[in-house]
DNA sequence: GTCTATAAAAGGATAGAC
DNA sequence: GTCTATCCTTTTATAGAC
C-alpha cells in the first residue's frame, strides 16, 4: 500500500478543481488550501502551474488506458454482442465516477489553449487503444465490408451516450442509453440479415 | 438593414473570444483591443463582465432555436426519414460554422460556475423546441410504442456527431457521420418489420 | 461614448528563514 | 518541505476630463 505523499493529495485536489473550473478558473490559492498547505508550498513539488497540470492530465490518461484494457480482457468470454453493450456501461460508468468523466471531457474539447498540443499527445495513445479493442470485438460479428460503419456507428454510440451523462439524471441517462443501444444492435442485425 | 453599433461589435468579438478560451480565459482588455477601443469603454455598453457574457450567450441562444425552427420548416414537405437526414446534416452545419458550436457545446457542458443557473435556464427553450420539432418528424414514420426509442437514439446520434465535429478532419467527419446515420435508419427501418 | 488615470484585488512565481 | 514576505503582472472596475 503506497501511502499518500504530499504530491499525491497535491494532484487529487487539483484534479476536482481542474475538473470543474477549468484551468484558468481553478488558482493555485484554491489548490493550496485543498490540500492544506500555503501556496509557495506548492513549488516545492511541480515548477508551475501548467507542470502541476499536466501531471494531473497524465495520470488520467494512463488509467484511463489501463482501465479499457482491464475491462475489454474481463468481457473477452462473453458474446462480441455482449462485450460491446457492457463496454458502453462500464465505459460511462467510469467516466461518471468522481471528476474523471469531467476533467476527460473537459480535456478532449477545450483544452487550455497553451497547452493543447501537450494534452492531445497524451490522448492519442487512448484513442489508439479504443480503436484497437472495439476493433477485435467487431471482427466476430459483421462482415469485412461492414467493419469501418459499424465501427464509426459504435463510436458514435459512445460519444453520444457520453455525452448526455452531463445532461440527464442517472435513471434519466440510463433509459436513454439502453433505448441508443437497442436503435444501434438491431441496426447490425438488420444488416447481417441483408 | 440594421448598421453595426458599439454594441453588436463587442458581441461579435467577445463571442469568438469566449468560444476559443472560454469564460476565465478571456479578459477585457483582448475583447476591448479586438474592438478597437480602450477596455473602460465597455462598460458604457456593459455593466460587468458576467453581463457582457450574458449578452452573449444570450444571442447565442436565441439564434440557434430560431435556426432549429427554420430548418425544420424548410425540410417540412420531404419524406419524414430525409427530414431526419438532413436535420442531422443542417444541425451539424450550423454548429460547426464560425464559433457558434464551440461556444454553444462549451456552455452545455463547462458554464463558468457563477453563470450555471442563468445559462442553463437559457438554453432549457433549446430542448423544449429540439424535442417538439424531432417528434412531430417521428410521429409520421413510426408506430407510437417506438416514438421515445428512437427519438432518444436520434438525439444520441445528434449528440454524438455533434460533438465529433471537434474530433476529426471535415472529410473524416462527413463519413462518420454517414456511417453513423446508416446504423441509425436501418435500426428503425428493422424495427418497423418486425 | 471614449478616453487617461487609477484603484483594489488576485494571479503566478521567487527569496530566504526555519 | 513548509513557511512568511515580497515581487511583478494582470485582472475587473471606477472616477472624471473631454
Amino acid at each position: 500500500m503506497k501511502k499518500d505523499s504530499t504530491q499525491d493529495r497535491i494532484k487529487e485536489v487539483a484534479l476536482i478543481l481542474f475538473a470543474r473550473k477549468g484551468f484558468e478558473g481553478t488558482s493555485l490559492s484554491e489548490i493550496a488550501s485543498g490540500v492544506g498547505i500555503k501556496k509557495p508550498s506548492l513549488y516545492a513539488h511541480y515548477k508551475s502551474k501548467e507542470d502541476l497540470f499536466l501531471g494531473v492530465i497524465h495520470k488520467v490518461s494512463v488509467d484511463y488506458n489501463a482501465f479499457f484494457i482491464k475491462t475489454a480482457e474481463e468481457l473477452s468470454d462473453r458474446s462480441p454482442e455482449d462485450q460491446l453493450y457492457y463496454l458502453l456501461h462500464k465505459n460511462t460508468g467510469y467516466l461518471r465516477n468522481d471528476e474523471l468523466g469531467l476533467i476527460f471531457k473537459r480535456m478532449m474539447l477545450f483544452p487550455p489553449e497553451s497547452l493543447r498540443s501537450d494534452i492531445y499527445a497524451m490522448f492519442e495513445k487512448t484513442e489508439d487503444v479504443m480503436r484497437q479493442v472495439i476493433q477485435s470485438i467487431l471482427v466476430q460479428m459483421v462482415r469485412e465490408e461492414e467493419w469501418e460503419q459499424v465501427f464509426d456507428a459504435y463510436l458514435c454510440l459512445l460519444d453520444g451516450v457520453f455525452e448526455q451523462v452531463f445532461y440527464y439524471s442517472p435513471e434519466e441517462h440510463k433509459k436513454r442509453l439502453e433505448n441508443s443501444w437497442s436503435a444501434f444492435i438491431k441496426g447490425v442485425y438488420s444488416r447481417e440479415e441483408k
